[in-house]
DNA sequence: ATCATAGTTTGGAATGGTTCTAAATAGCAC
DNA sequence: GTGCTATTTAGAACCATTCCAAACTATGAT
């Protein structure tokens, strides 16, 4: 997707380093690994699980550096911390506004994308006084198998 | 059950002996002084909160009781348990459909009551196959003087 | 009343996700 | 390269919550 003669498109990996520099951090192999590993596999991995998958292609990072480095792409805006009870946190690379949904029985995480019409609408219950800089919409239920499916189809089968 | 002449009205010590009872569970002192203290300060405490609440009544409680209690509550019904981020849980008695307002300056949580209309509107953005149990909703951001006031004058100022 | 049984409370230990700490390592400016 | 700071790392600490096993309590059947 996007080649070529891009204006200013941004390819992952840059937008990475572009937003670490903008907080006057640094692109390091472990921010770039654990960022990869989210926008590969979007299922909403806990810092164990990333740091099950970024083990394979950087066998000594530390959890220590999952978690800090989690909290840096959270910080950079290019990540969402997301908690379902007390459960452990979890990570999401989609930025476009959208509510989850926590499947019970299986425990996956679906993202709901929310129409700006619906957020305007949501937003508008606030009584006055009420000044909301985020708003965040959780369903818990069960997902048949047309939205397993919708789920297997838009995603590669995974090798 | 419905005795006689009350139109079903349920005190509130009552309607906890009933659920209760409806589950097989015994009310005991415990549980009603807990279930008193959310319902006179509904201000989402915390186990630590309510634990230290209900130790002027109940001097000698412990505080795995406390967690007990609340667990019970939730589970008859009577009570909701709300997370933010991964603060401890505050436990909630209202039980009407209503989204939670977590103020980041003060950390006082506020209800925003929810239109039967705004909830099957948030519920329609559910895709095909995707079946939800339950909707949770939490705004995050400062409430001004005016909402203040508002919480202020519709609780009495406490003795 | 007495007893048997199951439900409840209690203090303390264990859990588990996360954060903290201090030392080692790596990147950048000069 | 040298010095300076950012980052990573292993392990300890943290803390809300859950688990455990022993006391205690209510119930209701004899
Ligand atoms: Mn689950
Ligand atoms: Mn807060
Ligand atoms: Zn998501
Ligand atoms: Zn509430």
């Amino acid at each position: 997707m996007s080649t070529a003669t891009l204006p200013s498109a941004t390819l992952p990996s840059d937008a990475l380093a572009q937003r670490l520099a903008d907080s006057g951090l640094r692109s390091t192999p472990q921010r770039e690994v654990i960022y990869d590993v989210l926008l590969k596999k979007r299922d909403h991995p806990t810092a164990d699980e990333v740091f099950a998958r970024v083990k394979s292609e950087l066998p000594t990072v530390s959890l220590a550096t999952v978690y800090n480095c989690l909290e840096t792409l959270v910080s950079c805006q290019l990540v969402r911390a997301v908690n379902f009870e007390r459960g452990p946190t979890r990570y999401c690379p989609n930025l476009s506004p959208h509510a989850h949904f926590h499947d019970e029985q299986s425990g996956q995480t679906h993202d709901i994308e929310l129409p700006p019409a619906l957020l305007k609408k949501v937003h508008a219950v606030l009584p006055r006084g009420y000044d909301a800089t985020s708003v965040e919409i959780i369903f818990r239920g069960k997902a048949t198998r047309s939205s397993e499916q919708r789920a297997a189809s838009s995603q590669p089968t995974r090798s």
